[in-house]
DNA sequence: TTGAAACATGAATCAAATTTCAACTTAGAA
DNA sequence: TTCTAAGTTGAAATTTGATTCATGTTTCAA
C-alpha cells in the first residue's frame, strides 16, 4: 500500500524538500503509528519513535512541531484510510442490507490488519477530541446516507434518522473491538452475519 | 446516593482510621472524579485534585500510592455504579424488549447526569486496560443473560449469542455518547425508542 | 565541481509533574 | 487530662521526557 500521509494544515516550513527528507519523514510516520498503537499516546516517547525509525532524536523536530501535532496528523490520516478502505469494499452488492454487511465485514478485516489504527483513533478522544468527533460524525453521516438510499430503493423502511446511523456505527465499532482486536475466535463473516440479522429482522420472536 | 468507593486490592496501610481521615479520603475521591472527568488522566494533576479537595498536596499520599492507583480505584467504582444504576432502573417491565428499552433509557439519563463517569471509563482503555476490558465484558455478559431470558420467555428469537449482546452494547454506548454526552437535542426516551425499533423489527422494509 | 540549502545528530536544556519527608497539629482512648 | 497514633502540611527532591541548538554531513542545482 502506498501509504499517503496527507499533510492537512501543517505549516509548510516543515516539508521535506529532497528525496532523503521525504524518506525520513515517512520512516518517522510509520514508526510513530507503531509506537502510538503499541503504547498509547502518553507512554509513547519521541525517543521510542526515533529509535524505531532509526533516526536521531533531533530529526523528529525537522518534520514535526511537537508530539501532539504528529499525533493529530496521524489521526486524520488513519481516519481517511478507514474511510477509503470501507468505500472500496462496498462495490458489488445486491441490496442495501447486503451493503451494510459488506461494510462491517470490511471494517472487521481492516481492524484486524491494522490494530494500531483502532487504538489511535480511540485515543484521539482524549488527545485530539476535535478529530475524534469529526471522524465519527463523518462516518455516521456516510452511514446515514446509505440508509436513506436504502429507504429510497425500498430495501429499508423509512424514515431512518441520524440516530439509526449512530446505532449501527456503535454496533460495528464494538463488534470490531471485541472480535477484531481482542480476539479473532470468530470470522469476520460470522460476526457480520449476526449484526446483519439484527438489521434485517431485529431480535424479537416471530409474530 | 451513598457513594461507596470500594477498596478492592489496596494495601491496607492506607485506610483511614478516624472519621477525619475518612472524610478527607472521600473529598479526594470526589475531587479526583471531577478532575479526571474534566481534564482526562494526563492533563489532570495531583495538585489540581488536592486543590479541588481543599487539602494539602501531601495528603494525597496518605491515602493513595500513586495517581495510577487512584484512577484504577475510580474506574472500578464507576463501573460498579453504572451497573447498579442500570439494574435499579430495570424493574417494572412487560416483556424483554421493553426491558432493553428501559436499560438504554437509564443509561442515557445516567450518562447525562454523570458525564465524568463516561469519560473515565473510556479513558481506562489506555490507563487501566484490564479494568476497561472487565467493565465491558461484564456488561456484555449481563446483557447476554437478559437476551437468553428473553428467548426462554418467548419474547426474543433464539439462539442469541454473545455477539448479539456486544452489538446491543455498542449501540447503547454510541447513542449515549452522541445524544447523552455531546448533545441533549433529543430526549432519552426518543433515542431509546429508535434503538428499540431496531431490536424489535430491524430496519428492513416490510415483506 | 562547488557552495548554499537541507538534513542529521545527540548532548544539553527546560518544564512539568509526581513523590518524599520532616515538622507540626488533631483526635480520641485510657 | 494526657499521650500516642493518625492525620496534615507544603517545600524540596526526583523523575521523566519533550524540545532546543550548535555542529557536522549530505544533497543537488548551477
Amino acid at each position: 500500500m502506498a501509504t499517503e500521509y496527507s499533510e492537512h494544515i501543517e505549516s509548510q516550513d516543515k516539508q521535506p524538500r529532497t528525496a532523503r527528507g521525504l524518506k525520513t519523514k515517512r520512516k518517522l510516520l510509520d514508526a510513530a503509528a507503531l509506537e502510538f498503537g503499541e503504547k498509547g499516546f502518553h507512554e509513547a516517547s519521541i525517543t521510542g519513535i526515533t529509535q524505531r525509525a532509526g533516526t536521531a532524536l533531533g530529526s523528529f523536530y525537522t518534520y514535526f512541531d511537537s508530539k501532539d501535532e504528529l499525533f493529530s496528523a496521524l489521526v486524520k490520516d488513519m481516519s481517511a484510510r478507514v474511510k477509503t478502505h470501507a468505500a472500496s469494499a462496498m462495490t458489488e452488492w445486491q441490496d442495501a442490507l447486503e451493503r451494510e454487511k459488506l461494510a462491517l465485514e470490511a471494517f472487521m478485516t481492516f481492524a484486524r490488519e491494522h490494530k494500531e489504527i483502532y487504538r489511535i483513533i480511540d485515543e484521539a478522544e482524549f488527545v485530539d477530541p476535535q478529530s475524534y468527533r469529526s471522524h465519527y460524525e463523518e462516518t455516521a453521516k456516510r452511514i446515514h446516507e446509505r440508509l436513506q438510499e436504502g429507504s429510497a430503493a425500498g430495501d429499508f423502511r423509512g424514515p431512518l434518522e441520524e440516530a439509526h446511523a449512530w446505532a449501527i456505527m456503535g454496533m460495528n465499532v464494538f463488534l470490531g473491538l471485541r472480535y477484531g482486536i481482542w480476539s479473532e475466535e470468530k470470522s469476520a463473516e460470522e460476526i457480520a452475519e449476526i449484526a446483519n440479522g439484527i438489521l434485517a429482522r431485529g431480535i424479537a420472536a416471530e409474530r
